[in-house]
RNA sequence: GGCGACGUAGCCAAGUGGUAAGGCGGGGGUCUGCAAAACCCCUAUCCUGGGUUCGAUUCCCAGCGUCGCCUCCA
C-alpha cells in the first residue's frame, strides 16, 4: 500500500515520495496574542496525527513549528494593557504548550521565533531586492508580485482576481495591488530592529520562508496550516521562497486543515466568538476532545457542537470497555481473534494511507473493539491481551490514550469497597431492594456497579 | 462582485459509477434476581431539477442553502 496525500497546490491526492531522510514537515504555528481556541486545537491535533502516522510508517520526521511572537496585534494588545509585547507573547506561548501537551500533541523539534530570526529575515529580504523581486518605498520593503510568474498558483487566483478583489486601501507606492510588505518601517514601537532600509520589523509572510530555509532547507516535504492561511500567507510564502532560491517546488505537499465553525461562522480571536481549548478541557477529558476533533477529516470543516462532544464521550466509554474484556477460555485455540487483528491493522492502515483518513481509521477501531468483546469469552487470556495491546497501539497512532477515570487516589475508595461488601451480603440474603438502593445511590455519586459472574466490580463513571 | 468548499439517517460522520463505514440516540432480543456492561437484530436511498450512462448518492450543468478566502487569522 502507498500513502497518498492531498496536495493543495494540485488539488489531487498524490503518492507520498519524500525528498530524503528525515521527512521535513513545517507547520504554521500561532501568533501568541490570546489563548488557543478549538480551531487551533483542531489544526494542531490533525497535524500531530500526520506526523505520528508518518513515524508509524517508519519515516523519521523533522517537525518544525513557529511562533509569530511579534506582530501588529500583539503590539496593540500589549500596549492597551500597558504590557511589554514580548512578555505578552511569552505568556500565550505558554498557554499554547499547556493545552497542547494535555491533548498529547507531540512537541516539534524546534520552535523558531520571529525575534530569533531577524538577521536571517534581513538577509532574505536583501536577497529578494538584489534579485529584482522586491523594492523599498517610504513605508517599507515590498515584494513585487509581478516578478514571480506562478503567483496565485497555490490559491488558484489570477492577477485579475487580485485586482478585482482589492478592497484594501490602495498604496500609491506599490507597483501592484498584490504586493506585500517584507519589512515595515517603524520608529514608534518598542520592538524594532535596525535594517539597511531603516528601523522597523518584518512583515508577516517573510518569517515563515526564512525559518523554513534556516531550519529545514530550501525545499521541504510537507507544509501544514489552517485553510485560512492559504491566501495570502502561503501564497506569499511560496513566492518568496521560490523567487529567492529559484528552486521548485518549495513544498511537495501543501496540507490545509478545515476551519472550525461556531454558530455558523469561523471561530476566530478577531471575531470574539471563540471557545478556548482550556475551557473545554475543564469538563471534557483530553482524549475525548481529541477523539471528537479526529472524528472529522482534517480537510473538512468542523461545526463545533457541545452536543456532539457529549456523544463522543459516550463513544470513548465504549473504547474503554474494550480494555475490560478478558479471555476466559483455557484450551482457547480460537484463532478468530488473529483474523480480526490483522483485518483491523489492514483497515486502519488503508484508511490512514488514504490521505490520513482518521474518521475511517476510528471506524475500523470500533469494529476491532467489537470483535474483541465478542470473541474474548472463547479466546485465551494471552490472545485477548495481545489484541488489546494492538488496539491501544493503533489508538496511540492517533494520539488517543485510554484512561479510566482515576479512582486509585480517591479517599472514598475504602468506603465504596465496604458498601460493595455489605451489598454482596444483602444480595446473598436476597435483599434486592436494599442492594439496589445502594447501587442506585452510588450511581448518583458517579460510582458505577456492575454485577458480573465473578462478583461485583465498580468504577468511576 | 471574484475564487473555492460543502449539503449523506433524530444527531456526529466516512464512502463508492452498480442500490451507503463507524459512533451517539432510539426499538427489539440474549445475559442478569433486577440492572449495568457486553453481544445479536432493526433504525438513510445520499438538498432540488435536468443531463451523460445499461446503471449516479458518487461525473456534468443549473438552482437553492451553508461556509471560507479576497483585511489580521490555525
Amino acid at each position: 500500500m502507498t500513502l497518498a496525500i492531498t496536495n493543495t497546490l494540485t488539488g489531487k491526492k498524490e503518492p507520498f515520495k519524500p525528498l530524503g531522510d528525515p521527512v521535513t514537515m513545517y507547520v504554521c504555528g500561532m501568533t501568541p496574542k490570546d489563548r488557543p481556541h478549538l480551531g487551533h486545537a483542531f489544526m494542531f491535533v490533525h497535524m500531530d496525527v500526520i506526523r505520528r502516522y508518518l513515524e508509524y510508517r517508519g519515516y523519521a520526521v523533522r517537525h518544525i513549528q513557529n511562533f509569530t511572537d511579534i506582530d501588529d496585534k500583539i503590539i496593540d494588545r500589549a500596549r492597551a494593557a500597558g504590557r511589554d509585547p514580548l512578555d505578552w507573547a511569552r505568556e500565550y506561548t505558554e498557554a499554547y504548550f499547556e493545552v497542547m501537551d494535555r491533548l498529547h500533541v507531540r512537541r516539534a523539534h524546534e520552535y523558531p521565533l520571529v525575534t530569533g530570526n531577524i538577521p536571517g529575515i534581513i538577509h532574505d529580504v536583501q536577497e529578494l531586492i538584489d534579485g529584482g523581486h522586491a523594492y523599498p518605498t517610504s513605508t517599507g520593503v515590498y515584494f513585487d508580485a509581478a516578478t514571480f510568474e506562478d503567483y496565485g498558483a497555490l490559491s488558484g487566483r489570477t492577477a485579475e482576481d487580485g485586482a478585482a478583489g482589492a478592497r484594501i486601501a490602495v498604496d500609491e507606492e506599490k507597483r501592484d495591488p498584490r504586493d506585500w510588505a517584507l519589512w515595515k518601517l517603524d520608529n514608534e514601537s518598542s520592538v524594532t530592529w535596525e535594517s539597511p532600509w531603516g528601523r522597523g520589523r518584518p512583515g508577516w509572510h517573510i518569517e515563515c520562508s526564512t525559518m523554513i530555509r534556516r531550519t529545514l532547507g530550501e525545499q521541504i516535504d510537507i507544509h501544514g496550516g489552517g485553510a485560512d492561511l492559504l491566501f495570502p500567507h502561503h501564497e506569499n510564502e511560496l513566492a518568496q521562497a521560490e523567487a529567492a532560491t529559484e528552486r521548485h517546488p518549495f513544498v511537495s505537499y501543501w496540507t490545509h486543515t478545515g476551519l472550525v465553525l461556531t454558530d455558523g461562522e469561523k471561530m476566530a480571536h478577531s471575531l470574539g466568538n471563540f471557545t478556548t481549548t482550556a475551557d473545554v478541557l475543564t469538563d471534557v477529558p483530553p482524549d475525548v476532545l481529541r477523539l471528537y476533533l479526529l472524528s472529522v477529516h482534517y480537510r473538512s470543516t468542523l461545526q463545533f457542537s457541545p452536543a456532539a462532544i457529549e456523544q463522543t464521550r459516550a463513544g470513548y466509554e465504549r473504547l474503554l470497555a474494550v480494555m475490560r474484556a478478558k479471555g476466559e477460555s483455557v484450551d482457547g485455540d480460537c484463532n478468530e481473534l488473529d483474523v480480526e487483528l490483522s483485518a483491523a491493522r489492514q483497515a486502519f492502515d488503508a484508511a490512514m494511507d488514504d490521505d490520513f483518513n482518521a474518521p475511517r481509521a476510528i471506524g475500523a477501531l470500533f469494529d476491532f473493539g467489537r470483535a474483541i468483546n465478542r470473541l474474548s469469552p472463547a479466546s485465551s487470556a494471552a490472545d485477548v491481551s495481545s489484541a488489546q495491546s494492538v488496539f491501544t497501539s493503533l489508538l496511540g497512532v492517533l494520539g488517543i490514550e485510554l484512561h479510566e477515570p482515576d479512582a486509585a487516589s480517591d479517599d472514598a475508595t475504602p468506603f465504596i469497597d465496604l458498601l460493595v461488601q455489605v451489598r454482596r451480603q444483602l444480595r446473598e440474603a436476597r435483599q434486592w431492594e436494599l442492594a439496589d438502593t445502594i447501587r442506585d445511590d452510588l450511581g448518583a455519586l458517579d460510582v458505577v456497579l456492575e454485577d458480573t459472574p465473578d462478583g461485583t466490580v465498580w468504577r468511576r463513571g
